[in-house]
DNA sequence: GTTAAAAGTTAGTCGCGACTAATAATGTAC
DNA sequence: GTACATTATTAGTCGCGACTAACTTTTAAC
């Protein structure tokens, strides 16, 4: 992984929504990938021109896009990364589906390699021997249900409106393996 | 959490390192903050800049820098979000404390609040119900010990030297020009 | 107390990645 | 095929957060 072809965050993401949107339809459109990211499509063109030239993307102006091979790599490995994380949260953490999805979106950028791969294995571990591990994970959903005298600062639970909200919300990708 | 002081990522980590200066020292001072992020001396006078408008940091120029009641309630919260994932890294993930470290520093600014705490609370049902608990988390590194056939794309499979890493060493100090 | 080194500040630049406003190409009705 | 709506592009701006180079203040040695 040569620090040369490294992405930033915002590449990967928009290599990710482009990902989706060529799974779904056949190719990206600008409007598709600003309205998936809540970005100005200005924006689109821009990291557009920059993935093209990195030979992450088929594009011209005007045209709709479709990612290289070298971009289908790439992106593959971000979804993977972001499937992983939303796995774990859900599968293991009992985390909410959105929280879960929302979570993984910010961490899969950043997250080490060897820390992701420990995800993947704790996962597999869960779901592969169900006697001990299941039974791990049973243990401590039901131990998430006691709320517990907080030891550490202040904070106090988390409060939201579940109608309304600011947030970057994100919320691509249905589906894992 | 009012979204005018959010903090950004950048920020939080100029008060985790004050935070730890102070613990050790007395105060912090700019070219110990430097040091600590590998970041200009000058950059760090910017940031107190901002920090001391924002009412974290007793700043004045050429001075010797410590947190404000504000300040510190923010850092805490940043060192226990730190501690809190580095904590699940190395105890039930079994990560080489070094990269769990690493880990920690780049998801700590923005891990979702939700899911941070289930970090913690896993780690208490982990340490607190041993019988359950600490048997998964000793199935699990026997089962890590297993290099498995790995199902997913072509990544070949995590293969770890345990002493050294080259891993490159913060996003920061990259090589810009 | 003068002076040199160390520490800190300022000014100016750069890259990134968002934005708006204006413009251009494309697509659709009629 | 003209005329309008939709979509995409360009040009220019902004904020953030790093950087370098030049300057100032503080400190330590003599």
């Amino acid at each position: 992984m040569p620090t040369s072809e490294m992405l930033s965050a915002s590449l990967e993401d928009y290599l990710e929504a482009i990902f989706h949107l060529v799974s779904d339809k056949q190719a990206a459109r600008s409007k598709d990938i600003s309205r998936l990211l809540k970005v100005n499509v200005s924006s689109v063109t821009g990291a557009l021109q920059v993935l093209a030239q990195k030979n992450l993307v088929n594009y011209s102006p005007y045209e709709v896009v479709t990612l290289t091979e070298k971009g289908e790599q790439a992106a593959r490995d971000v979804v993977r990364r972001h499937r992983a994380l939303r796995d774990f949260f859900v599968k293991v953490l009992a985390v909410e589906e959105g929280i879960a999805d929302k979570g993984a979106c910010r961490i899969e950028h950043t997250i080490p390699r060897e820390i992701l791969e420990r995800f993947v294995e704790f996962v597999d571990f869960i779901e592969k021997s169900p006697v001990p591990g299941a039974n791990c994970v049973h243990e401590f959903k039901k131990y998430c249900g006691h709320e517990k005298k907080t030891s550490h600062n202040s904070r106090t639970s988390v409060k939201r409106k579940p109608g309304l909200r600011k947030q970057k919300e994100k919320t691509r990708d249905n589906n894992s393996k």
